[in-house]
DNA sequence: CCTGTAGGTTCATATTCTGAACCAACCCAT
DNA sequence: ATGGGTTGGTTCAGAATATGAACCTACAGG
C-alpha cells in the first residue's frame, strides 16, 4: 500500500496519521502549544528545513488544525494559530511527552507544564470516560482481531 | 536540521518521535495492541510494504518497544510482542484514536474497545495526576516560550 | 514433485528530504 | 539613498527513503 492511499482506510488511528503522521508536524504542534505563531519561530524551535516547514504548515491548514492569518498588510505578514480541532490534539502530545518522560533513558529537559485548574505541575493520566479509572494496555480489550 | 540529529534534542516530544515518529510504526503498534504478533499479520493489517515493515519492526525492537521471539525452531519462525515499554504507549494510541473519532469527518469504523475494569465501551479522557480533572489546551500553561 | 506458508532480502525505480541560495517588500539607521 | 535587517516564503540539485515485484530459505502436506 502506498502511503498516499492511507486516507481511504476507515480506521481512526490511520486517519489521525493522515493529519499528524509526520515527525516534523508533531514538533510544529508542540511549538504551537508553547506559543509559537510565526514562520521563523517555528523554524528556530523545531529545526525543520524551511521547505518542509512550509509544506507541513500548509498541510495542517488544509486539515483544519491550524489557521493562516494575515496580521500585517504592508508588508504582508502571516501567523499560524491553532484551531479548536488543533487544540484538541493537546492530549495526544501530552501522552507522548509523558511516555518519553517515563520510558526514555536519554536525559530530558523538564517540560515546565502546569494545570491551571489546580495550579500544580502534573502528569497526564488517561482515564475511562465511564468509570474514571486509569486505562492501560492490561485493561483494554478489542472486539476484533487485526485483519 | 537533519532528521537523524533529532536524537540529540533533549525534549520529551522529540524523543517520543525518535521511537514512534513514523506513520507505519504507529499502525504497527495499533495492530500489536489488537493482537497481531507475526510478520504476515502485521503486513496484512497495516498494509505496509514488506521492506518497510521489516525495518520498522527492527526499529521498535532496537528501542525496546517490541521483542522478537522465536516460537518455532524448524523452520525458524518469529513473533513480535510488545514489551512493558511498548504497552505503555497504549494511552498515546488511545488519544490519537479519540481525536480522530471526534474531529475527523471521514466515516470511520468503530474501534470496538472495552475497559475491563468497568466492562463498558469508553472514550479515553486525559486527566491531571494532581486533581483528577480533565486536561485540555485551555488549562495547560508552559513556563518557557519556544526557543 | 508440486504447492503452500512464514519471514524475510534484494533490486530498480519513484518520491521525498535537505541545505543553500534566492526573492519580495518593507523598515530603520547612517 | 544606500546598506543592512526582518519576515515569509520558493527554487534547485543531490542525498536519502519508499515502493512493488521478484526472489530466497526451510519446512509441511498431498
Amino acid at each position: 500500500m502506498r502511503w498516499s492511499e492511507i486516507e481511504r482506510v476507515p480506521c481512526p488511528v490511520a486517519q489521525a496519521m493522515v493529519v499528524i503522521g509526520d515527525s516534523w508536524t508533531v514538533l510544529i504542534l508542540r511549538d504551537a502549544f508553547r506559543g509559537a505563531t510565526r514562520f521563523d519561530a517555528f523554524q528556530r524551535a523545531s529545526g525543520a528545513p524551511r521547505a518542509v516547514l512550509s509544506e507541513r504548515l500548509s498541510h495542517l491548514v488544509t486539515h483544519g488544525v491550524m489557521e493562516r492569518v494575515q496580521y500585517e498588510a504592508h508588508p504582508p505578514r502571516f501567523a499560524y494559530t491553532l484551531t479548536d480541532r488543533g487544540r484538541a490534539l493537546q492530549p495526544v502530545l501530552l501522552a507522548m511527552s509523558h511516555w518519553a518522560e517515563t520510558h526514555v533513558e536519554t536525559p530530558l529537559r523538564k517540560p515546565g507544564r502546569r494545570h491551571t485548574t489546580c495550579g500544580h505541575r502534573f502528569a497526564p493520566v488517561v482515564t475511562c470516560s465511564e468509570c474514571g479509572e486509569p486505562v492501560d494496555a492490561a485493561t483494554v480489550t478489542y472486539d476484533r482481531a487485526p485483519a
